[in-house]
DNA sequence: CATTGACCTAGAGTATGCTCTAGCTTTTAT
DNA sequence: ATAAAAGCTAGAGCATACTCTAGGTCAATG
């Protein structure tokens, strides 16, 4: 497929595409006869893989490390588990302190709407 | 107490302190007879509040127009709770997000995982 | 057969959130 | 009293992750 529709199945746009092959995050291209680009459908998993590790906020340098040893071959599983094992450590810390930050929040906002019926009250 | 001295206790920098300001995330600070700042103790919990706003993701734009409300005192309680309602909003939707990347990289880490026993036992 | 639209490269530009520099003044410790 | 440490301003610089521009080529359509 070309560059126009990978860019609407993916949700990325085709910038973001030709960047991410300068660099490296998507392995070279084949390219046809005019040096357009042709993409094979497997394209998709792979991107799709890559965002998650972009929503969980893994920076590209990362990501790039990953998408290196992957195109090793199967030689490299065991260093790419070990990426993802850290990575998931990461991602566990986060759930933590989000859940936190949000009883935080929810606490903050109940003192809020404590002091607006306060408000209220004093007005009655 | 003095900027270095809040460098250390925030654990903000120095040059960050005074970026806060000047971009108003933290109101214009007392200056003592030679031009130094002077912070309140109190700048500690807006601080750590805005901390919470800064890990939560809240850009600083966000922070700002929080921060200009609440230097306008108690009569937009209201809004800053709007505010903190809709982030928190986001906070829990990122949170579902989170717990299924989480799923999906177990779930990806487990396949590896299998993999790597397979590989071994083609050795044995 | 010409024009429109999709594609190409190289490189510049943007947004966010700091972080640091230069050149100077003030404070503090010996 | 003097030197090191801490503070000041204005503005430049940096890292990340895109995003867009200029100036072209190529393919399909009226």
């Amino acid at each position: 497929m070309k560059i126009g529709q990978l860019a609407k199945l993916s949700n990325l746009s085709i910038h973001t595409l030709r960047y991410y092959e300068k660099i490296g995050l998507i392995e070279k291209v084949y390219r046809n006869q005019s040096k357009q680009r042709e993409y094979d459908d497997d394209i998709l998993i792979w991107l799709e893989f890559i965002n998650r590790l972009r929503e969980t906020n893994m920076p590209l340098k990362g990501q790039i490390e990953y998408a290196k040893l992957r195109a090793k071959g199967n030689t490299t599983i065991g260093q790419r588990c070990e990426i993802l094992e850290d990575h998931l450590q990461k991602l566990i810390i986060a759930q933590q302190k989000l859940n936190s930050n949000i009883k935080a929040m929810e606490a903050k906002i109940q003192i809020y709407h404590q002091l607006e019926i306060g408000n209220e009250t004093k007005h009655t």
